[in-house]
DNA sequence: AATTATATATGACGATCGTCATCAAAGTAA
DNA sequence: TTACTTTGATGACGATCGTCATATATAATT
């Protein structure tokens, strides 16, 4: 059946919204098109009126998942108060809905163009939006700064995924945290 | 037809070593049971004489690659040869030869305990060898330099990696070897 | 109200996935 | 030499993958 023209644009978010935390959860192999569309609810014949393949869409689930992460930012004043946020306990169990390139920046090295593009957008935002946060230092030292607190964040959340004990994950969470964080 | 049982564990060998190059640069989800088999140069068929499945092989080809890492950084007899390795030109190209958490970390997190335990134990090993190369500072302190120093190393190099821009990876890898290599 | 345009549902396709039963061949042991 | 064991090759299986042609229903347009 069909819907309205502003339905089928909200629709279209939809699959972008669960595609963008389901390949965050799961990898970008690790889910399908159909489970993206019954994910948004819809059937997954319906996709390709949508998007010319899955690849078009982990670009573009890619591309939001950046911007929701730029504007989720902006609440966050000062680089303490983001490093800490960051390197939460809550955001190390909560893949789904947090950095795209902490959940996904390893897998994307490999994947197209486009994807890769996005992906280069987000991390020089994130690289900015740190300077930005620093208030003492010439240009250059700050953003020298940026780029090792950023690369500092992004391994130290890699790690504490990627170990199977509690105990270790937060031990690496609090020392950067500490590191980072000032 | 059959071979000497030397021969056996001799293919069962060249079967971990391609696999762990081949995750390494594709991912597990990118490489097949039958593209691992034509990398070692036998039929597809024959891997469950070797493995009781995928999964296994995933968790023994981890394992191997942080013996092999740990080899090969018996080397390397200071922090800033150490970091200037890890974050060299040379190894954000050459995925499929180098680090395996760098590579696959956050896909670990998404897999069976068995590949997570030899994850956990190889990010140990190095975080114990980054302590021994530190020769400032009480065990505590040194111990906490490891872990921001591998944290930066995993990052930087993941970013600079996912990044589509040559410039800025070699920026962030130069920043990055500055700040943590000493 | 009639017609057109199009968003979604249905269902199938070829390819590829992990897995395994079976068999032939050759090493091993008597 | 003979009998036993086991490695690896063959080929197929059911499931799942991305993709798409077609049908249907309803919004948009006239």
């Amino acid at each position: 059946m069909r819907v309205s023209r502003q339905k089928a644009m909200e629709n279209r978010q939809l699959i972008v919204d669960a595609a963008s935390r389901l390949f965050r959860d799961e990898g970008f192999d690790g889910v399908g098109v159909d489970a993206i569309m019954k994910e948004a609810e819809l059937t997954h014949g319906g996709f390709y009126g949508h998007f010319a393949s899955k690849d078009a869409l982990m670009a573009e689930a890619m591309a939001h998942a950046v911007e929701r992460s730029t504007a989720w930012q902006e609440r966050l004043e000062s680089l303490p108060e983001l490093v800490a946020a960051y390197l939460s306990d809550r955001h190390r169990t909560d893949r789904a809905n947090g950095c795209v390139v902490a959940a996904l920046g390893a897998d994307a090295a490999r994947q197209s163009p486009g994807l890769r593009k996005a992906i280069t957008a987000g991390i020089r935002q994130q690289l900015d939006r740190i300077v930005s946060l620093l208030k003492r230092g010439t240009p250059a030292a700050r953003r020298r700064h940026a780029i090792a607190t950023y690369a500092g964040m992004v391994g130290a959340l890699t790690l504490a995924r990627a170990v199977d004990d509690p105990a270790l994950a937060r031990e690496i969470l609090t020392v950067a945290r500490d590191a980072f964080g000032k």
